[in-house]
DNA sequence: TGCCGGGTGGCACTGGGTGTCACTAACGTG
DNA sequence: CACGTTAGTGACACCCAGTGCCACCCGGCA
């Protein structure tokens, strides 16, 4: 059903994905009607939100297969090591893409931090990364998901993560995965950059 | 313009406000079409879209305000002051409600919140608020606003704030300025709670 | 009286998203 | 070979958010 020698809604879905995020890099969010895409990809309107359920997930790709694997990686992650030591080497390792993937993310993340549209869409997608890392750290503390400290870790780390990928993006100079450290080092120890304020 | 003895256009928007509260929570965001709300306050759908400019902003009150007071405060804050406790003193007293508004403010924050709509339609709104921390930011620290310090501590608190609203609309037994010391000092001490995780 | 100008309502239009139906190609099974 | 079944599709109608446009009404003002 998923799978098979020829998947033909793979096939199409995977064209709509490719023209929708070519379209919207030249043209805009907005300015690109679903029909535009559909035509674009040899189909139709409807077919195309029979692959897409918002013409905004037509950008985010397989995010829910990288938030069920960011899921996993908690899950199977060793009780000595910090739990913000291991939330960052979770998001390290799923954001560890190969170099031939990286245009495509980059086109991808401009997108979704750049559109006003696509970053409100955002919110609803990320939530489901804050259930995943909320249930973890509930996990290592033994408090209830919906506890202060859980929800905080979450959001705040996420928080961190999207930061990065910003400042990665706008800079260019360093990696992904330094500028996922350098922020989750800054979390983890109480913002250190901020402690000699004015004092001489 | 904006005031006067008798303003009719502020006196439909407040009317208009109230209706959408009422029945959003009542039915639902979605179930709710913008001819409903008009209906509901004695008007027309065409001037409810010329009071707002969104469905969702029907729901944010005066948030521009309560933006730029929170520029305000961040601007006169006395140097000698942590900036995270600069950013989580102006938090509080942004939120600091009246008891007899906390109702409505309740009303408000479950939508926003709860609503998934009105979650990603937040992002937006939200941008606003961390623009203006990570210029204080920028400001204390001499940085530029677009680097990773001034970003990070900027969605960092922000997220610390909203959990705190969360943790304050599901609880209710805190305050919501005691939920938002609470967050930020877990922020501001890079996670204390965290600390001794598995060890002994 | 006539000339404004702001607030309004009606109307038509674009575009996202959905439900429904008919068509087609693939795949058995008799 | 004829047969139902099923998945994928395209076409059409529909709802609703949001926008542009225009006609209207009403309070001021010369």
């Amino acid at each position: 059903m998923t799978e098979g020698p020829v998947d033909v809604r793979a096939d199409t879905r995977a064209r709509l994905q490719r023209a929708a995020l070519e379209l919207f890099t030249r043209d805009g969010f907005e300015q690109v009607t679903a029909d535009d895409i559909a035509d674009a990809a040899g189909t139709s309107r409807r077919t195309f939100f029979r692959c897409f359920p918002t013409k905004a997930d037509a950008v985010w790709g397989e995010f829910g297969a990288h938030v069920a694997r960011l899921d996993r990686l908690l899950a199977a992650t060793h009780g000595d090591q910090p739990v913000l030591a291991s939330i960052c080497a979770a998001y390290v390792e799923v954001n560890d893409y190969a170099a031939a993937d990286l245009p495509t993310l980059r086109q991808r993340m401009a997108l979704i931090l750049g559109e006003p549209a696509l970053q409100a869409h955002s919110q609803v997608r990320y939530a489901d990364v804050d259930r995943v890392v909320a249930g973890h750290v509930a996990r290592r503390t033994g408090q209830a998901p919906g506890d202060l400290l859980p929800r905080l870790v979450a959001t705040s780390t996420r928080a961190a993560a999207t930061t990065a990928f910003e400042v990665w993006l706008a800079g260019g100079t360093t990696t992904l995965g330094h500028a996922l450290h350098a922020a989750f080092d800054q979390l983890a120890l109480g913002f250190p950059a901020l402690r000699p304020p004015p004092g001489s």
